[in-house]
DNA sequence: AAAATAAACGAACGATCGTGCTACCTTCCT
DNA sequence: AGGAAGGTAGCACGATCGTTCGTTTATTTT
């Protein structure tokens, strides 16, 4: 097999670093990655796994990359596949809380958990969470406005898909602190009321 | 002044300790808590901090109880203070939403920010926030059960309760991780809308 | 075949972590 | 008055943190 030389294995050993790093810190969070314990888990030398990264923030940076690329393969890709408007952002919504419910990561939802660790501390892992999120966001808006002027719902846009992402941010907040899949139910039920009841 | 002594000396030491506590708390969580970080901070000794609570485990669970006390005095024990029915439940909301947006703590809500933090890990400190959060949650239930009970709105309440809830958590979260004040419009919108169109 | 390049390792650094132990000093109890 | 008790400080411990440096090993290039 050709092309299994130095870039190949850096490039395999860097996707084997990050997807335990998405998972460490779906848990306990980018804070608690720690680069020996990444390296006793692989067993991996802890200054290899930083010679990888460079810095500690690095790694943060290219696990919050990592963790985008997971969640939207699970959740944006396969709602773009479905018919623009009221299929799409139900698609969207059920993607979503599939994604929590099965725990892709097994703390529940990464940028959930993240996303509060670094609300409130200023610098560049605030700003790519941030950013992150915000594109989720923008794209539940996008996909709540298509419904919108399709005629498919009747709501300010804005506010529904404020709604939408309130509803499954805390099916996944209070599943993955109390355990159960009854938040999930309740969101569920919440959403199908909402767009049914702005539906035609 | 009598009764000035060791045991009022050491309360109010703790006290400090723990205004102080959950402070850093909201911001860097509860395992950015740091004994030595405190000391530092309020010119005490690492030890004198640590002899207070006997370990750190102590101090998050003792935090979590100094910020719960806080959380009741500026959202549920003023939402008591109004009317059962709708109009409490008006309050509590609005309290709650005021509760964030003025930064009781300076990372936005505490038990947002802790919840996600030990959500997914065991232990006594998981158990008290999952246990601080659920008693909130009953007690928005409640008022929500009581808004129905006395023919306030028409709804399910347990799902009415979720979604308020839900509707605030993710203005806590938009306006702490973003910065400005749109989310909480859109949730006094949301909830506004929630509360006219299930109201007779 | 030799030189250059890059991944990975091993050891060590200074700092900080939580946690003990000891001593001091003030307050309380008798 | 004197001993017990509790708040507080000082110091040291083992562990872990992120980081740096020099070396080894394997691939690529010349």
């Amino acid at each position: 097999m050709p092309g299994d030389g130095r870039v190949a294995r850096g490039d395999a050993t860097r996707r084997l670093v990050l997807r335990r790093a998405v998972d460490v810190a779906s848990v306990d969070g980018l804070e608690g990655l720690s680069l020996g314990r990444l390296a006793t888990e692989l067993e991996l030398s802890k200054s290899g796994v930083f010679a990888l990264f460079g810095s500690k923030e690095e790694l943060q940076l290219a696990t919050i990359d990592a963790a985008l690329r997971i969640f939207r393969s699970h959740v944006v890709t396969p709602a773009r596949a479905v018919a623009p408007g009221l299929p799409r952002l139900r698609a969207v919504c059920e993607k979503w809380l599939a994604y929590s419910e099965q725990r892709v990561f097994p703390g529940g939802c990464f940028f959930f958990n993240v996303g509060a660790e670094f609300d409130a501390r200023p610098g560049r892992v605030h700003d790519a969470v941030a950013a992150a999120g915000g594109s989720f966001a923008a794209f539940l808006r996008e996909t709540a406005a298509e419904a919108v002027a399709l005629g498919h719902v009747e709501a300010d846009a804005e506010v529904l898909a404020f709604e939408l992402h309130a509803l499954g941010r805390a099916a996944n907040a209070d599943a993955v602190l109390g355990g159960g899949t009854r938040p999930y139910e309740l969101a569920r039920r919440a959403i199908r009321a909402r767009l049914e009841a702005a539906g035609r």
